[in-house]
DNA sequence: ATTATTTTGAACCAATCAGTTCAAAATAAG
DNA sequence: CTTATTTTGAACTGATTGGTTCAAAATAAT
């Protein structure tokens, strides 16, 4: 039976989007994944097939285990979701932000398969945010999601670069101060 | 007296912002700007002293030729003011979205001086988005003005993986659905 | 303990990175 | 034309990139 595995493929993929996390793609190198999973490369290169591989993987890995959709599509629907939506992105101390919105800005380098997954994603929470504003009756439900949408990606950008900013209120003043 | 350069500083800069807004800083090469501003890799090293002066000089660049505070100091001051700076970020056909905006994601990688234009930069805008909001006599100007540079961001970065987006509609629509 | 199977570490590869060097080409001024 | 000065292109660093290879170490099953 040979030697047993001294790591698992979530292991890796749970601590190398740590590292993606802070410096992006382009400037994460497999040696700082070797050093910071402690799986030599030759380990890495026979689960992953390439660097693009593991952040793809990463990528599913985040949406897979992020609880935006869930948090979305709790009962009773409505704004407290929303809400607990847009706090998501300053919930993880250690992350604060959304892995998503960090990868669109390198979008331009980055293996099609990532675009694919970030795009069904994002339609994906799109449309249970328009399930929410539904079930509050709200009217013009299409153009107040893309403002959520919109306004929670900046607010996700700004957590990545400050992440001492006090979410929680400013999530509280977007929504008083959006007129539904 | 010699032979006469056959490009200027602000050539390099203006070619190469435009590289380094596609690809960012880590994914631009010197071979990359040497191609693009056809200035071989001695003539950018006789007026650059790295590749990090170069973005440097890029981000100021920008910054000094964006007319977003331009657009905010106009007479009489007011909502036209700020409808026209969030609009900003969609003028440019070629260069969609903001500069400043796709660097953030970058800044952990990024030389610090990079960090005080940026910052410097974004007190600006908001102090003059303030003064128009004075103006206006909006009574929480100070959370109106937060809202709106997060939300800019946000546009900001949706532009830039999507340049096809109705960024008027959405400006129109933040704007008219802000309980103001 | 032996064997069969697997993981692992380290050496290696070609390509590319930022940055340097310098002789040759170009040209302005005399 | 000559000369003095500058730009320029190409060859060259040494370090790092993603990726490969493979023998040695580890160990599960017999």
């Amino acid at each position: 039976m040979g030697r047993n595995k001294g790591f698992s493929k979530e292991d890796v993929l749970s601590k190398s989007l740590i590292l993606f996390w802070k410096h992006g793609f382009a400037d994460t190198s497999m040696k700082d994944i070797e050093k910071h999973t402690k799986v030599n490369k030759s380990g890495l290169y026979t689960d992953f097939k390439s660097k693009d591989e593991i952040f793809i993987e990463c990528l599913k890995h985040y949406v897979q285990t992020n609880r935006a959709v869930d948090l979305l599509t709790r009962h009773p629907l409505g704004w407290i979701n929303i809400k607990d939506f847009m706090l998501l992105a300053a919930s993880n101390e250690k992350m604060k932000g959304c892995f998503i919105v960090n990868t669109i800005r390198e979008m331009a380098i980055l293996p099609s398969q990532a675009k694919t997954v970030i795009e069904l994603h994002i339609q994906n929470v799109e449309m249970e945010l328009i399930t929410n504003l539904k079930y509050e009756k709200i009217k013009n439900y299409s153009t107040i999601a893309q403002l959520i949408l919109i306004f929670n990606s900046g607010l996700s950008l700004s957590l990545h670069s400050n992440p001492q900013l006090e979410a929680s209120v400013i999530v509280n003043n977007f929504l008083t101060n959006l007129k539904v």
